[in-house]
Order: structure tokens, then C-alpha cells, then sequence
DNA sequence: GCCAACGTTGGC
DNA sequence: GCCAACGTTGGC
């Protein structure tokens, strides 16, 4: 078994929060309508099934690191992009060549309590961050040291 | 709501 | 393939 590897997925709560996602059936969603293409290679080519995210609540007065959610279905078309009504329509791409992708996520827990990014900007071990260091990227790659800094941070005694 | 940062597009 | 213009993200 290849070892989990972590990540950091963004979402406005006011679009979809880390509570939306507790509440859908078996508390999983897809994570579609991603149009960056460097999101788009970790969520097709890299994100796999056991992997861990952080859902983090962007565009608000105090943003944060929420919660933990787990791969549970790896990257495959995302359909919105098909979808000429959806608002992630692109007819760069088909269903016989997929040019966006998404994975399924499954709400996992809360952190004991959030972990704000002013928190985060005076924290020497997450200084390197892909979120500190490139705001705008809604799907990243976290480091395992990066991870354990953040669940301590949290109050997090044990990973769930 | 503003605007800086930065990703994307398209003319050349 | 460069780079200016444009559009979007997201912190503040």
C-alpha cells in the first residue's frame, strides 16, 4: 500500500462549506468545477483514494482551516465541464477527451477548533506552504511535517 | 468592495 | 514563444 499522501482543498463557505459537506448523503461530494490546470493535474494524476485534505474556508473575514476530509473516489471527469448550463461549462474538452477533473471527498472531522491563516503566517514550520507562499492555488499539495503542525496547532491529539 | 497577485489568452 | 491585456481569486 503506497503511503497517504495530504492536501489542501479551498472552498467559500458561502458556495459550499465544510457543514454542506457533513450533511450529504454519506457526507461525500464531488469537488468539481476546478479550472486551473495545475489543481487539475493533482486531482487527476495525484490524488488518490486514503489520501487527507484540509478544507479550508477561503474569501471571509477570518480564513480557515476547518476541517479534515479523505479521498474516496480518484480523479476522473469532471462533468460539470460538459454541462453547456453549468457555470464550469468549458467546450475546450468532451466526454471522449475530458479536459478537467474531480475527485469525491468524504467529510472525515472538524479540527478542534480553526486554524486561521493570520495564525498560520507566524508559524516557522508552515512557512513554506503552498498557501502562504501561492494564495491562489484552491487545490495543494501539503507537506507531512506541514500536516502534524497543523493537527498540533488544533489541539488534535490523534488523526481520526 | 477594493485591488494586488497571478493565471490565462491571444496577437504578433 | 513572448508578453501585454485581461479575468479571477481571495485577503483585507
Amino acid at each position: 500500500m503506497s503511503e497517504r499522501r495530504y492536501w489542501l482543498m479551498k472552498s467559500e463557505p458561502s458556495c459550499f462549506s465544510f457543514d454542506d459537506l457533513k450533511a450529504r448523503p454519506d457526507s461525500t461530494e464531488h469537488w468539481d468545477g476546478v479550472r486551473n490546470f495545475q489543481a487539475r493535474g493533482y486531482l487527476k494524476d495525484e490524488m488518490k483514494v486514503g489520501d487527507r485534505a484540509f478544507f479550508y474556508h477561503s474569501n471571509i473575514a477570518d480564513p480557515a482551516i476547518v476541517g479534515i476530509v479523505e479521498v474516496v473516489k480518484a480523479g476522473y471527469p469532471d462533468w460539470t465541464a460538459f454541462d453547456p448550463e453549468n457555470e464550469h461549462f468549458d467546450p475546450r474538452g468532451s466526454k471522449e477527451k475530458p479536459l478537467w477533473f474531480m475527485v469525491d471527498v468524504r467529510y472525515v472531522a472538524p479540527l478542534p477548533r480553526p486554524v486561521t491563516l493570520r495564525e498560520l503566517k507566524g508559524v516557522p514550520e508552515v512557512g513554506d506552504m503552498v498557501l502562504l507562499k501561492r494564495g491562489r492555488l484552491s487545490v495543494q499539495p501539503v507537506r507531512e511535517e506541514e500536516w502534524r503542525a497543523i493537527l498540533r496547532l488544533a489541539g488534535m491529539q490523534e488523526e481520526p
